[in-house]
DNA sequence: CTGGTTGCTTGACGATCTCAAGCATCAACA
DNA sequence: TGTTGATGCTTGAGATCGTCAAGCAACCAG
């Protein structure tokens, strides 16, 4: 064999460090989106419309009662950043669509995460390659219930 | 030169995936820890205590104000999953510890993460190195405040 | 058109979170 | 010693987040 693969890590280091770096991005989203006096959840919902998407749709995507869905959108209608749309085919159904304000603003938070963005610089184009393959390979695993 | 390395990912990519598994083992989390009749919040409190650390030291751990901590503790101390002693050097400090029934709670919470479990599975020895030594390079940016 | 389902909202209630204020204790220093 | 300032924790007010139960409107299958 080759030169040492010094100490593989448990799977419940590997555990660990997962959830550390998940936090760690999740607190750099935070402050970002509260420079934009923007709750994580009222930034985490306009990430999520590149286009219009109705209520429950959200509430799938967010993974959380529809009822939660209202007054999230309620809070975001207010401040301009987003609009609510009848639907063409279903009047029951409200379709959520960011505003050009709501657009921008989830922009710039995005941009803003700057641990996030020069943590990722510490890797470069290959490694980057490397872990994207890896990370996609947990991918089933996570997102698909058992 | 050999075989295609495919497409190299753009950095947003690899942002969205690591959101996106971050927010899955969340969930993951949020749901074992359902189980046993407990938030995420109070888990994660619950997941800090090696040994006994005092008030203050969660708040910063937490990434949160001291007044939510109390709270948090309150409904904790409340179910007998933790305890508050008072710090033997100085008396203004409360040191919380988990009880045994705190620590076996939390150890159940872990060992039911299915989705987390299943999904490092999918890995090998080799690739959970590999993966462990690329994510640990992406520590210092994260963790470390500009 | 009737009955069952689905999409959204409302209201009640608990948990989380921040801020301001307050109390007890500590640490430093005249 | 005693006074001053900082620190650790709690309390209370107020907003957001999250669930559940109930209700209304609209869809859909018979």
């Amino acid at each position: 064999m080759t030169g040492t693969t010094p100490q593989p890590p448990s799977k419940a280091q590997l555990l660990e460090l997962v959830a550390a770096l998940g936090t760690a991005q999740w607190q750099d989203f935070a402050a970002a989106a509260a420079r934009h006096g923007l709750t994580s959840v009222q930034a985490k919902l306009l990430a999520q419309l590149k286009g219009p998407v109705p209520m429950r749709g959200l509430a799938t995507l967010l993974v959380c009662d529809a009822s939660n869905v209202t007054g999230i959108v309620d809070r975001l209608e207010a401040r301009g950043l987003v609009r609510r749309e009848p639907d063409p085919s279903d009047r029951r159904v409200k379709n959520v669509v960011a505003t050009d304000e709501g657009h921008e603003t989830i922009r710039r938070v995005r941009a803003e995460m700057q641990a996030t963005h020069s943590a990722l610089d510490a890797l470069d184009e290959a490694e980057r390659t490397t872990l994207y393959g890896l990370l996609d390979r947990l991918r089933p695993g996570l997102e698909h219930r058992v």
